[in-house]
DNA sequence: TTGTTTGGTTATCATATGATAACAAAAGGA
DNA sequence: TCCTTTTGTTATCATATGATAACCAAACAA
């Protein structure tokens, strides 16, 4: 196989990917938070706890607007700010336990729909998905960020 | 391993391809492409043509929002619509050619990040890559839509 | 000490986006 | 024929989001 179609694949991957994920949560009952919002939700999810210029980094936003939105998020309960030892400039955020139990009830939408692709498969096929999810993170789908240090 | 465990391995993958995907298109020099325009024509280098009201559909925007997106496309000369044979009220809508130029520059620079990290992959792993991508794409991110007839 | 950088906030403005109503033309069913 | 559905358009409004300026306090470097 030429190279360039391995890139093609990979390109029409992610599309897929990110189609699936959209399709999944189109149901999903968020509300009163918006795209942004969740999106630090979720980064939340994965990285706790995390500044706020780390958000600002990773999330591609600006200072003021995520400082903008994280308040709108400690408005609604969501998440909480905390002092950091050591530099009383930063703060560390991380979800608050009503952020934590609605990050878990959307990632149980997300296993439940998931599990409905899963369920025909035999042990062995799962194996082997569970197997290429491992490479393809391992080998393409990483982030290469500089670590942080809360 | 149990079934959880899978689901959360799936999780956290869409996230990294999100991540990843959000990452390499930030030096992206898109001027004056908003990004639900860039979206329609992401859909459309996939799937040409198609017509509206399946842009619609997929991408779950509004047709009056669908409708106003395309024609600010349009104008900026990036895709067409044309007239489908065989019911008047549809139009087919593809990229117009400076449209497809502009996404094969932009498949081409995802290609080449990707590029930079499958260089140091031996043939072996770069084979394991693509079927692993295979079967992922099969088996899990695919999207079920009902087939369309343009 | 003084100046500079880092981390963050508040306020403000312009634009992008989502939602809705009202409309029209073609297709299709009875 | 008349009624309904499909496909799309235009206009309008509210909100979400991005960008920028001005500011502050803590950390840090000289």
């Amino acid at each position: 196989m030429e190279p360039n179609d391995l890139f093609r694949k990979l390109i029409a991957f992610t599309a897929s990917v990110h189609q699936v994920k959209h399709d999944f949560s189109k149901d999903l009952r968020l509300d009163d938070i918006t795209p942004v919002q969740y999106a630090i939700l979720e980064y939340l999810a994965v990285d706790q706890p995390v500044t706020l210029s780390e958000i600002s980094d990773c999330l591609h936003m600006s200072m003021p607007n995520t400082s903008r939105e994280l308040k709108k998020l400690g408005d609604k309960g969501l998440c909480e700010k905390f002092a950091v030892a050591g530099d009383r400039r930063k703060q560390a955020i991380r979800l608050s336990p009503e952020g934590q139990a609605m990050m878990d009830g959307v990632f149980a939408h997300y296993g439940s729909l998931f599990q409905a692709r899963m369920q025909r498969f035999s042990p062995e096929t799962r194996a082997e998905i569970e197997r290429s999810l491992d490479v393809l993170q391992t080998h393409v789908f990483y982030t290469d960020r500089p670590k942080r240090n809360v």
